[in-house]
DNA sequence: GAATCTTCTGCAACTAGTTGCACAAAGGGA
DNA sequence: TCCCTTTGTGCAACTAGTTGCAGAAGATTC
């Protein structure tokens, strides 16, 4: 049950409307839980049913007219109490890992490619968090505590998506010796 | 769609019936493809369906008997398309990161405990995977392809836990300095 | 030999996420 | 003025995964 309390996060950084949100998701937050606008906008319904954001007045409520929410103090209160629950750490689900262990069993042809493929894909997004860290978070500077919290979540981006590019280039350098 | 190829891999190390493939699953392919007995049991139903498996032939078929399956030719070959299959990476789901990029909004109290729990979890895991490098792959002796590729997969796992046993390192010790 | 525990299979109903499409309104052109 | 694209909201139907429960068969124990 994250992705309420992920809309829940957005929307106090800056009330918005269910697209502003869903582009919003598509950099930021949805590096790392990411959801479609389709989701947004149950989602949103159903945290307005329970009284934890609003609709921000607007002239005429029509259909296809743009909605901007906000939260209210008790989605405040509900982001909270989540923020310090206890909650296992679910099993990663890796394709690639059991693509190659497939791979393992019927061979290993046809993968070399996709690893490559792969590996652009992940080189790629570490260059953007990269660009990210020098541009919101220049070293010297002392930081507020929320800037640090969310330099940490960079970084746990940044680490994450280097342990691909280097698990990506091992395999290829160990599929290479054939 | 990748739990059918999951079986299948699986099926083909060793042909299986529902409940030893659901133990196999809590370690081994599991451990980066998790899936209850539940899922397994309605997928062999439909890979025997699409005649890709079959239970091998039981004395009395009632229910409640325990059905041993087997790979048939056309479930190989359908793994081995699979496996060259191209596919996005699908983006990473971090529950935690979003949790602390929450805490950066609404404050990072009771967040501490949580994060000190998954980094003992994590830890667990990776001495797990370490014990069954040192077991299955003992470093001097040369190695047959297919267990190279599973050495990659289960150096995949352990860099992963490693990963996060490192950043929650970090974001305790950043924590601290409060 | 009856009670009960374990193993194994499975149905049903749920939550979460995805895909395809529809419809309204606004802003430009031609 | 009419068409067309863009922006924004949303329904419906799907796939994937989870949870709760139940029932048959065999082993165990009293």
């Amino acid at each position: 049950m994250s992705l309420p309390h992920a809309i829940l996060t957005a929307l106090l950084e800056k009330p918005s409307s269910g697209l502003e949100l869903t582009r919003r998701f598509d950099k930021s937050i949805g590096y790392f839980w990411s959801a479609t606008h389709q989701q947004i906008y149950r989602e949103l319904g159903k945290l307005e049913q329970a009284g934890h954001i609003r609709a921000l007045p607007a002239p005429v409520p029509v259909r296809g007219q743009r909605k901007e929410y906000e939260v209210l103090p008790a989605g405040r209160a509900e982001l909270g109490t989540w923020v310090a629950r206890t909650e296992d750490p679910k099993p990663m689900r890796a394709a690639l890992l059991l693509r190659m262990r497939a791979a393992a069993v019927v061979g290993a042809s046809g993968l070399r490619a996709e690893l490559t493929r792969h590996l652009a894909l992940h080189q790629e997004q570490l260059d953007e968090y990269l660009a990210i860290e020098t541009r919101d978070f220049p070293s010297e500077r002392r930081h507020s505590e929320p800037d640090r919290l969310r330099h940490l979540v960079l970084r746990g981006g940044i680490e994450m998506e280097r342990f691909w590019v280097e698990w990506l280039t091992g395999a290829l350098a160990e599929l290479g010796t054939e």
